[in-house]
DNA sequence: GAGGTGTGTATAACGCTGTTGTGTACGGTC
DNA sequence: GACCGTACACAACAGCGTTATACACACCTC
């Protein structure tokens, strides 16, 4: 059974992934669970630590999303099954993608406990760099090239998300972005 | 003499960048410019009115930035100045830039003129790709080759904005994506 | 079992927000 | 001089996050 914490993180994850950030109110998240508004005071502390509790949230579900794509011998082909579910899961929850990546450090800086969550998160995809690594497909410090391929990934992802791509078939530019990825951090010829 | 709607247009632009989305109320802008909280509504209609023209001031701003990168005879010299140029405006105006790229499509679709300034700044782009292509620099289609400059130098100043960089030498690691965009869009040996 | 203690809850209130309505003064037009 | 439309300040309304207050209930000690 969960605890009506949890229930509070989960609706308003929902809510916020149906609806937008402007649904998620207090008194809106006692309704959800069947409480009053001082739920998420008792439960939570406030609405701020609501928000940052679905953010690392956010993050879990990331993270089992790139988790499941299972590795491949291949590893050419699990980077590329990386980088569609990654665009995958921008695409279904964009307002909990936004929530999670369109944070300004000048607002505030993230718990340890969120950098933890999206380091772990990092790590499979730096995992599955090194092996590209060490199967010659790409080249450099499997950090450094994994940083790339993520801030290049989630770039584009983003763009998307605002309607700023005015590509047309935002799928195929993807692919060609992966490609280009892959051509510019491989070994040198 | 400027307009009070250019005068609070320009008040919220600089409440945003300095205090952050948070401090950028009706009746504080209505006090910037000495009048009431009406002037908001008299003169512009609404404080969402307010937020898009803030957008849009932003992007003439960031259009301003770039079109002062003047053009090179190296071609490779003038877009990694229009990289750089590129992440200066975003770190010395993150809030603007948030309030620029941050925004969900599932919220609301751009305004005509919106996307009109958004694809002007992209046209600076892309014509520096159009002559990097001419001299032999890159190769493919400029309006898709300068797509993906821009996804991956927005995702990568998106990142850091949001601290999920964990790199802790930024400048380094932006040169190096930029030496990975231009190897890989480069034409093939 | 009786009485104190502490936690969870609902209700109401405070100060803030965006927005709207009301009344008033001002400048141009017939 | 009378009229009219615009701009303005002030007040009010609903909603927001948050806090204070009062009540209910489980538990623990005697």
């Amino acid at each position: 059974m969960p605890t009506k914490r949890e229930l509070l993180i989960e609706a308003a994850a929902r809510v916020l992934a149906e609806e937008g950030p402007g649904a998620v109110t207090a008194r809106r998240m006692g309704a959800e669970i069947g409480a009053s508004t001082m739920a998420v005071y008792t439960h939570v502390g406030s609405m701020d630590e609501l928000l940052t509790a679905v953010h690392t949230e956010g993050f879990a579900r990331f993270h089992r999303r790139l988790a499941a794509v299972r590795p491949s011998d291949d590893p050419a082909e699990e980077l590329h099954a990386l980088g569609l579910a990654y665009r995958r899961f921008a695409r279904a929850e964009p307002h909990l993608y936004q929530a999670m990546f369109g944070r300004t450090l000048a607002d505030a800086a993230l718990t340890p406990e969120q950098a933890e969550q999206a380091l772990s998160t990092f790590l499979i995809l730096r995992d599955a760099v090194a092996r590209a690594v060490d199967a010659g497909l790409l080249a450099g410090d499997p950090q450094d090239v994994a940083t790339q391929i993520w801030a290049t990934v989630h770039g584009f992802v983003s763009l998307e998300l605002a309607g700023l791509l005015v590509d047309d078939r935002p799928a195929r530019a993807y692919d060609a972005l992966l490609g280009t990825l892959v051509r510019g951090l491989g070994p040198p010829p």
